[in-house]
DNA sequence: ACGATATTCCATAGAATCTTGGATTAGAAC
DNA sequence: GTTCTAATCCAAGATTCTATGGAATATCGT
């Protein structure tokens, strides 16, 4: 009775996960695919890897069925093997941020001093009103793989430059990747900075679409150009 | 804007937790401790492991403060840091099988052929009724850390001999550490080898505990002896 | 104070992981 | 077919993890 082989064998195999998981890198690149699918090299470039090392970790990600890819031409696109995965990696910084005493000061080392807060409800609620502007600051692309239906997509860096599209004294609700996301916090900080009210959505995207609230797709309706 | 090493220190921090769960050896003494603390000796000898290896593995989860420990005269004892580490692995688990195809035929060449299944509330149900016994199959030492209210307690492998102590004509509810422990599924093949009614909880005592079930402390009330 | 027990610390050797650069494969465009 | 691009494969060195045995530490009982 008990097999010891088959015992170690179960255990290995639920330890693939947290193998898949141990490694700040690829949580980097879980947190990314969050937002949607992206190619290698893309993946790279916004984690700050080696294609090739990015490429590895991947492989990793891929041997614990963490990921799924799709060939496209030339490119491969890697995107989450489902919502689990999102929310297992939401659960683990829960956790970890309950835990470990050192998540609070690296994440104020990251995001610096804290700016307002907005909740899901409030944002829907005054959003349908007319009394907030929702604005998506992550780059276009994670934009039009998904964002809250209403919401305008101004990528962080173009941000100052276009305050012009906001409406004035309308107040600003900005979101990004999630709760551990600089580009809220920023957006928030250059908003005030020019004398709008501004505050940031709790968490970003993923969360949002976990929690069952309703998505949009598609690239965003350029007015000017 | 966007400290790269602030960030990275961040994720560096989640990917601690990762760390902690990446190994096999150290899901099992979870799995062990999710049912009571013991001590690092005791903990040893119920996972297979030598004692400084163990001893080593647990000051990977303590750096991780997955488990805090308690000194008692000469002996420690460790024991889970929060209900949220049991979750996590559940969670963990439950991702694991879903993702994973070799989680299945793992389980089933570790636990054998799928005995027959009672569910919580028909179990709650049945037993206030009086139609259905209780026993917790685990060792006594997990017993007395916290079982289900009204259940008796006989290890598995002292199961054989005892039959006599359970009234017959009455089926039996085993339970044990969790869905991926032996000991239920043995208990209900040992009983119904003897000709007995019997059905094993589909989860083990974490989980109960987790759903906010009743739970009752305290060595069994030796009747015999 | 002394011996006994439980645990951790330390050093070592072997295994696994990570990163990097160059070679290789698969598909697209011409 | 040739060429180009994206991604993976492969090999090597550096780092980290794991298991084990012996030494050191802390507490208990006498």
């Amino acid at each position: 009775m008990g097999d010891q082989r088959a015992k170690a064998d179960l255990y290995e195999q639920f330890a693939r996960l947290g193998k898949a998981m141990a490694s700040p890198r690829r949580l980097e690149l879980i947190d990314l695919l969050a937002q949607g699918e992206r190619s290698v090299e893309d993946l790279a470039g916004a984690a700050g890897l080696g294609v090739t090392s990015c490429s590895a970790h991947l492989q990793v990600l891929h041997n614990a069925r963490l990921v799924v890819t799709r060939r496209q031409g030339t490119r491969i696109y890697y995107s989450l093997a489902s919502d689990d995965v999102a929310r297992l990696y939401g659960e683990m910084r829960e956790v970890a941020s309950r835990l470990l005493a050192e998540v609070e000061p690296a994440r104020r080392a990251y995001l610096g001093d804290d700016v307002e807060v907005i909740g899901r409800e409030e944002l829907l609620r005054r959003a349908a009103a007319g009394e907030v502007t929702v604005v998506d600051v992550r780059p276009a692309a994670e934009y039009a793989a998904g964002h809250i239906p209403g919401a305008i997509s101004i990528p962080i860096e173009e941000l100052a430059q276009r305050l012009a599209e906001l409406p004035p004294e309308i107040e600003v609700a900005a979101y990004c990747r999630g709760p551990y996301c600089v580009f809220a916090h920023e957006a928030v900080r250059v908003l005030r900075a020019a004398g709008r009210g501004a505050r940031r959505l709790a968490d970003g995207m993923p969360e949002w679409r976990l929690a069952g609230l309703p998505v949009s797709a598609g690239a965003p309706t350029q007015a000017g150009a």
